[in-house]
Parts: C-alpha cells; structure tokens; sequence
DNA sequence: GATGAATGAGTTTTCATTCAT
DNA sequence: GATGAATGAAAACTCATTCAT
C-alpha cells in the first residue's frame, strides 16, 4: 500500500506533507548540485536521509509526479510574496516595478529553487509541467496590455516584452546561483531601471 | 586505434571530421527531440542513421567530449555570423543593435542548435562546458563599457546589462522553437528598441 | 503478538476467522484479475478493503500461508458439495455421473474459486499447496477402480482416466470463467456423456 | 543501440537468432523450475550462461515479448509434427487418433515446453498471448464436427468436445512432468480408446 | 486490532562503453 | 571504418515484511 495514493492536498496527514516536502527539498538539492539528468532517486534519497529510494516511490506515485511537486511548491510560494507585492501597487509602472523587485526578493534565498524548475521546464516536456510557466506569461502581459491601456507605457509588442523580463528574471536567478557574492539589490535597481526606460511611454 | 585519440582538431581527416559533424547533429536533433536527459546514445545513433553507438565512442572519447563539440561548433558558427556583423558596425550603439539583430537572425535558423546548448550549460557541470558562454559574456560587458566610455550608453551596470541581454535572447531562441509561426522580426525590432531605450545616454 | 502465531483453526477467535475468510476471498479476486504474478498483498489488501497491507501479514505468517488457505478453503467447500452428492448415489456409474454433475454444478458459483487455485497450484511449488490435488486424484482412481471391480466399468487405467477428467473439469471451471454466456448445464450433459461412454463395460 | 529492432523474423542473423533461441529455452527451464512468477530475467540469465540480464533485453524489446516468443516457438515445433501426421491420416477418426497420439509423442521429449507456455497463457493476459490457443481450439472443433458430418462421430457438442480433449492432452503434458517415470505411450492409448469411445457414432 | 511509515531486497529496463570480427 | 554483441553499472519502481503508534 502506498501514500500517494489519495490524490488531494488536504487528504495528506501531516506527517505525510512533511515527508513529501522534505523529498522535495532533496530533489531541489540534488538537481542544483547535479543537473537534472543525474538527479537520481538515489541521490535525491541521500539527501533527504533516506535509506532507500523505494521511500520517495512510496510517497509519490512516479518520478514526474515529483517534478511537479516541486514546480508547484516552487510557483505557490513565488506567488504568495510576488502577488501579494504587485496588489499593493497602484499604477503599472508600480506594479512592473513591483514585480521585478519582489521576483528578486525572492530569488534571494530562492535561487536553488528556480534553478531546480528551470531545469525541469526544459526536460519534462509534458504540457503539465509548462503550465504554471504558461499562466505567468499570461499574467505578465496582462500586466503589461493594462499600462499600455491607461497610458503609462508605450507601443510595443506584450508578449515578447513578457518574453524577454521573464527570461531576464531567469538569468537573475541563475547568476545568483553562480556567483556567491552577487549583490541581488543591485540586479533588482538595474533590472527595474532598464525595463522601466523599456516600457514607458514618450 | 580510435579517433578520438587525437586531440587536435587539425589532426583529423577530412572524413573523420564529416562523422563527427553528422554525429554532432544528430545530438542536436536528439536533445532537441526528447531532452538531455533522454538524449541516449542508441538515439543519437539512430538519427545519424548509425546501426551501432560504438561508432559515436569511435569518434568521440565520451559523452562529455561529444557534448563539449556540441557546444564549440553552434558557438563557432554564431560568432561567425554574429562577429562579423558586429565588426561592420560603427558606433556602440548601433553594435548593440547589429549584435541583437544578427542573433535573431542566427536563430531564425538554428534556435535548434540554441536549445541544445541551453540545455548541455544546464546539465553538464564542468568549467569546460561555461567556457564560451563566460568568453561571450566578457565580450558583452565590453562591448557596453566601450560605449559608457564613449558618452552613447547611460551609467547602467555592464554586468547584469549583459546577462540581461544574454537571457532575454535565450528566451527569443527558446520560443521560435515553441512557436511554430514566431516572427524572428518581430522579435528582433521589439528586443532591438527596448535594450537601445534601456542603455542610451539621457 | 500476531494472530498467525496459533497454528491450528480452532484456536482462532470469529472475528479472526472472519478476518481471513475476507482476506481470502480478495487474494482470489485479486489472482483471477491480475494472475498469480501481479496479485500483490497491496492488490489484495485493496480488494479486501484494508487500508495497508501490514493487516494481511497479521493474519498470515507470509504469502505461502495466505495462498495455502486459499487452496483449503476452495476444496473444503468443493468437497463438502461433491461428497455428499456421490455418498447419495448408488452405483459406480451413477457416482461418477455425479461427480461430474455436481462439479459443474459447483463451478457454476465458483469457477472463479478454481481459477485461482489452479494458478496457485502452478506457482507455488511446495508439496504442501499440491496436497489436496493428490488426494483427490487418489479419491477419483479409487471410484474408478471400484466401478472396474463390480464389473460396471471397462479396464482402463484409473490413473489416466483419473488425470483426464481432472483437467477436463479443470478445463470447464476455466471456460466458464472466459465465456460470460457459458451454459454450465451443457457443460455438465455433454461430460456425463462423454465419459459414461468412455468407462463403461462393453 | 539494440538487437530487437526489427520486427521480423527474418531480417535476424543467424548468431541472433541463436541467442534469441537460447534465452527462450533458459525461459522455458526458469518457468518449469520456479514457477512463472519467480521466472525472474536473473534467473532466465543465469540458465542462458549471460553474465547480465541487459542481455536479455538486449535480444528482446521487454518480458512480455519473450514470453511470445517462447510461445510461438513451442507451437510452431508442435504444430509441425502434429499437423504432418493429421494431414496423413484419411478419415475423422483416424485423424484424432493421430492427434492424440502426435501430441502425446510431442509432449515425451517436451513436456517441459508445454508446462512452460501453460504458465504463460494464465499469467499472460494480453489477447495476443491466447490467440494460437483460439486458433488451436478452433482448428479441432472443425476435426470434430467433420466426423460429424461424415457419420463417423456421434452428435456431441463439438465445442465442449474440442475443450475437454485439450485440457486432457494438457493434463498428460503436466503428468509427464510431475511422473518421472510415466509411460507415455500408456497415455497415448487409454486417451486414443478413450475419446474413441466418447465419440464415434452408436 | 488497525494504520501508515519504513526497510531492503528484488524487479525490469536503459545505458555508455568495450571489443572481436 | 563499421557492426553487432557483450558487459556491468545504474536507473525507476515494486514488494513482502516489520514495527511504532
């Protein structure tokens, strides 16, 4: 018998969500250290101090089920601190601004974990784990389509100007990553600076 | 004897170098097809049209050397293409422009080549692999550094300028393969206004 | 301490009885859906209705024991159908009409009963699962011979005879489980006939 | 890259199909010594004298395919015997006793083969495992209900006629296996006067 | 009694690499 | 140069069994 096989979040004991959170974790650690292609059941399973890989198969039904997990997880706590930034702003530059410094916020102490997604993005290649991906794009035009209405923001194209913040935002991520001492403060002023000379209108 | 004892790349014969290229592609398509991590060495043979992957370890001493050529051939083709362009240039700004739109012209025909490499940076770990995108980042930041230098760009930071920039061209390769009828064009004029708005001088 | 401890049937409770008799009856609908090779203690437990598969090996000391009650229990309630039918009947000949008779008639109800002890029989070796089946041939040859030695029957070999109906009956309980319109009566008419005419006296 | 890439039977070579044959007859040993559920490919590769069980999946696409092929082999060499003798027999009844006869010279030397794909023909579910079985059933009731036509045979149901005499003949094959010492011909006779009896014409 | 978590051995399958021909 | 066969390690996944609660 296996635990993953209700298939609601709130089915879940407690026990159950900690121990799926805590392979997750691992599979984030194990995918940053290692690359998506040697991420292993079996490294994932040291990482999370377990004795055996037939623990994380217990918890989740496939290894896709877990990759998910993690976009998920990922996308729900980027969301909370981002959407919650971009409500209280007012006007579209607000919110672009918003967006940016709060994105950066969070790849602050979150860079492992975009790193992780992003690598997941380009080998799962079922619809499924694209989705959340997709519904950010959307958002950001919207974002952007909004500006250009009341506007705050000149003529360009939505969807390659959502494009192109969205896999700058990425680079963020990645750098931050790479290089140790990186000043995230500082990526967020440029970032905000360019894309707000980008954007504006006249 | 195999082939791939020798190190240099002078060193091959004319036919020995024809193979190593057909293999090369047919990693290419192979990643591109089905993702690094399920970019075998049966499959990679099957689209080079080999009946046995004891022909890619005749060519190539491993995977990594294979992936490593993957990597120096679509970077020795874009520079062609991209550096001369670059070089036709006058002042920084309009580089900038030929750089963004050379590149967009690059992946209107090989965002295939692009993805692949994405995706080798992402999962092969070795300094080797970075090499040439650490190479193609310093050229960026000096390319914009000439032009603060010279009064045409405003006082942004090179470094996160150029990841910007790298990134936000990344994403373009990424979706002209995402989006079977993506108009290169398009993409080129809208990332070539938006970067000449986001560096020029006051 | 664990119910499988006490090693014969009285000493078990009703509600231990009952318990077994449930977890029985689900490793048979499990065998007769999946086969021997995938009615796993998780598919059984399932099927019985249990949540984990830890109540199962409560009930039984392992597998062997598990699929042993099986075999028991399907030829406790054969028998005690069948026995009594043959102890009503007079001569040889009427008795093995009524072996046949009232075999049928108990595949008729439980062909899915003897589906799966006759993969049990294949899959587990140990002279303990194959037990039953013997005294049964050793029962069928002893009716035969008896016919043989009042004269009713011809002087064929009981052991092939025995053997021959066996499987023939075998075969029945199988087809009444592959053809859902399977007329059980036919069945049983067309094998009376047949094996009246095979064994008896010029 | 692998040897089971293509699909028929001839386009193998003549080393392939050697091995292909030798793993399908260390399959056939597993199965007749463990029981089809502990046939593991472990033990199928350690009866073949292969180092690994790569190997096996090296000749074979998956277990599923070398289970038919064990199949195909085991009717293809029955069907060659079988079928020379019933083509040289004249009338109906001779033609079923050639059957039994046939058949029970075929199961002397290989009983273990029809042990082997009786294991499989249950645990295999797939219609395509079953479908030289269909064929088989169909091919005797047509036997059957020529001798009818002819007068030779007696007006049974040729259906369940055709099933008891295959599940007999199969009884004999198991018998041969569990009897060290068993007589086949002894078989071969008392099944011949048997099914005579059962169904020549008054 | 019952549950869910844990364990570790075992399953099929894929893979890069080597090597004889 | 090229092929197909072989090897052995590692992959994901399943399973019977144990045990704390």
């Amino acid at each position: 018998m296996r635990a993953n096989s209700s298939s609601s979040e709130q089915d879940r004991s407690f026990t159950e969500r900690g121990r799926r959170a805590q392979i997750v974790e691992a599979a984030i650690e194990a995918i940053v250290e290692l690359g998506y292609s040697r991420a292993s059941f079996g490294q994932i399973a040291k990482r999370a101090g377990l004795s055996s890989t037939g623990m994380i198969s217990y918890h989740f039904r496939n290894k896709a089920e877990l990759m998910q997990q993690v976009v998920t997880d990922v996308y729900a706590a980027a969301e909370e601190l981002v959407g919650a930034r971009i409500d209280a702003a007012g006007t579209a530059r607000d919110q672009l601004r918003a967006f940016i410094e709060s994105s950066v916020d969070f790849y602050r102490t979150n860079h492992r974990q975009l790193r992780a997604i992003t690598e997941i993005f380009l080998n799962e290649r079922g619809d499924d784990a694209a989705l959340p991906h997709r519904r950010e794009l959307e958002g950001m035009r919207e974002l952007l389509r909004a500006g250009q209405r009341s506007g705050e923001f000149r003529d360009f194209d939505p969807h390659v100007m959502a494009v192109t913040l969205r896999h700058a935002l990425d680079g963020v991520a990645l750098r931050l990553g790479v290089e140790p001492d990186a000043d995230a403060d500082r990526y967020a002023r440029e970032l905000e600076t360019t894309f707000d000379l980008a954007t504006r209108a006249g």
